[in-house]
DNA sequence: TTGAAAGCGGTACCAG
DNA sequence: CTGGTACCGCTTTCAA
């Protein structure tokens, strides 16, 4: 690991003319800048990040909080932002907080210049305080998957989503339609599942059809809890024909339900999922597309202006599609 | 935010005094110490990771580098891997490198103790030369999911998994036998497909089978080529009875390529995979089980004990099992 | 256009 | 047991 003066030295410059090639001020001679050039090559030079960090006050990292990072579709967000986010030479520091008090402990602690150059939320909505402090100190703050007012962000509209899948289910003659999604006390205040079940409902009602409220199951995420609340729906007097489930994780908790009880999909139930995670097109399940990867690549882009230059508060919303497989069909006659 | 001196004047102490107490070094009075907790406690200090790095020559961040990130598996393992070092108070740096090269470029970067203060490599295998230079610069390299000699490391014995897959299939009666894996001259000479696929062969000799060259397709990672190996699997004259995937993602491309093709899992078709990522469960995918998430979390373990001791070799082998679910049954008749 | 020097915020050695 | 001080490696005025 050669330092900055040693490659000054074998340029016959100072310092501080190398500093100002390698981050390509003006101001320096051709001559000077090529010489330099050589040197630092010849050295394989790096510099020390540590060291720019202290002297910048600034760090060249991104932060990244997350919810569940292993879950597939943070996953596949996260993909879609390191691949972005590679070649500009910053560091992705991820931040996979499980409880609502590390979620603010984290956030406090990279409210910090040189910590962190930019954060980025994934799934997870900062709050007003949580943005001024941000702003205070001058770390932009980009959010994937919540549209947040005066935030650079990627969002989806969960409405439309809700809709679209309302649409598909009504459109093959269902009328026992269930829905089962996250609990809404919860401490991450997302409200993703809630504005999909909202907007689902209210096509439902257009069609006169109401959901009980036993065909509303809440339950914590992951595909477990949507597997028992898919079991409670089964053992219903009348257990509905269609279950829309407000991810693909809990769509895939369904589908399992069904196969231990002995249910054929689509033939004895219909489900829709959301998101369109890789394993849904193994799984079969019919589901409303988000684009996540590109979710994730667009953070990554994002966060790398608000760097350079200022965040711009920007908002950009990425299409929700219907896609069709085999977990859907006309309801049993 | 706070710097060391002003918590040094606020306590009545040098900065030398603060950093021994805050290092937990010994030789401080008792007095003193509680002093300078409290002053740093008041104003809400936090050490500059930056400075630290800088002054102590070594960082307090791991660096952890995989291949396909996003994908189920690696993504398990990443959770357990943050989950895991979290209350250290170290920094998850992620390195989600898409080829060869960039591997290599990567890994010479992370030589650096300063850029890192250790480094966890997920399914992959260094060379002996970047062991050297990691051992020469002093930073501990730990391997997920790969036995490495004298390195730190958790593995499974891949060859065993293959022969559970052969056994199951063997029991249930089948005799036309087929195996999806990765090719093997991957860029990322990755052992772990081949092993499995070895023993596999291994045991179908001793049922006095044989796989025949059309019945063993190596193709890239991912859902998609595994779809069509299947395909092409099922449009020979003699299209097997099953089917062992050396990864649940490439099972999960079998599904996909049978559903297209309207066979009915089990009855016309049996498939067994390997990891047992979550969704195979929803997938109802009979699979070689690996301890995914565990075995991130114990490659966290290795790290931070590399950090504090020193790197012990420790291998760490973590068990497989056969997880039966509705993919297999008995051949048709 | 270039160099000298003063930090950035800690750590660690050496005296006392 | 504690303080002074010399760096760690780079950036950034300020002068020349």
């Amino acid at each position: 690991m050669s330092t900055i003066s040693e490659v000054a030295k074998r340029a016959g410059v100072s310092a501080a003319t190398v500093s100002r090639v390698l981050n390509g001020k003006r101001h320096v001679a051709d001559s000077t800048r090529s010489r330099v050039l050589l040197a630092a090559e010849e050295l394989g030079y790096t510099p020390s990040r540590a060291a720019q960090t202290l002297a910048r006050g600034r760090a060249t990292t991104v932060g990244v909080l997350a919810h569940m990072a292993s879950s597939p579709s943070v996953a596949e967000r996260l993909g879609g932002l390191s691949a972005r986010l590679a070649p500009s030479g910053n560091d992705l520091v991820l931040f996979d907080v499980e409880s609502a008090s590390r979620r603010r402990a984290v956030l406090r602690e990279l409210a910090d210049p040189e910590r962190v150059g930019v954060v980025v939320l994934i799934s997870i909505r900062p709050t007003p305080e949580e943005i001024a402090i941000f702003q205070e100190v001058g770390v932009p703050i980009v959010v994937v998957d919540a549209r947040v007012p005066d935030l650079d962000c990627t969002y989806v509209d969960n409405m439309e989503g809700g809709r679209l899948a309302a649409r598909a289910l009504l459109a093959s003659g269902h009328r026992e339609i269930a829905f089962i999604g996250d609990i809404e006390d919860n401490e991450f205040d997302f409200t993703a599942s809630r504005d999909r079940r909202v907007a689902f409902e209210d096509v439902l009602g257009t069609a006169s059809l109401q959901l009980d409220s036993e065909y509303v199951q809440l339950v914590p995420h992951g595909r477990s809890p949507a597997r028992r609340a898919a079991q409670r729906l089964f053992a219903l007097d009348a257990p509905p024909t269609a279950i829309f489930a407000a991810s693909d994780v809990q769509a895939s908790g369904v589908l399992e339900a069904a196969q231990d009880r002995g249910l054929e999909i689509p033939r004895d139930l219909s489900v829709i999922g959301f998101d369109d995670i890789q394993s849904s097109r193994g799984m079969g399940l019919t589901t409303i597309r988000q684009p996540l990867e590109e979710s994730g690549a667009y953070g990554a882009k994002l966060a790398l202006e608000a760097i350079e230059h200022q965040p711009m508060g920007l908002a950009i919303e990425l299409p929700l599609s219907l896609v069709s497989r085999r977990s859907t069909g006309p309801p049993p006659t």
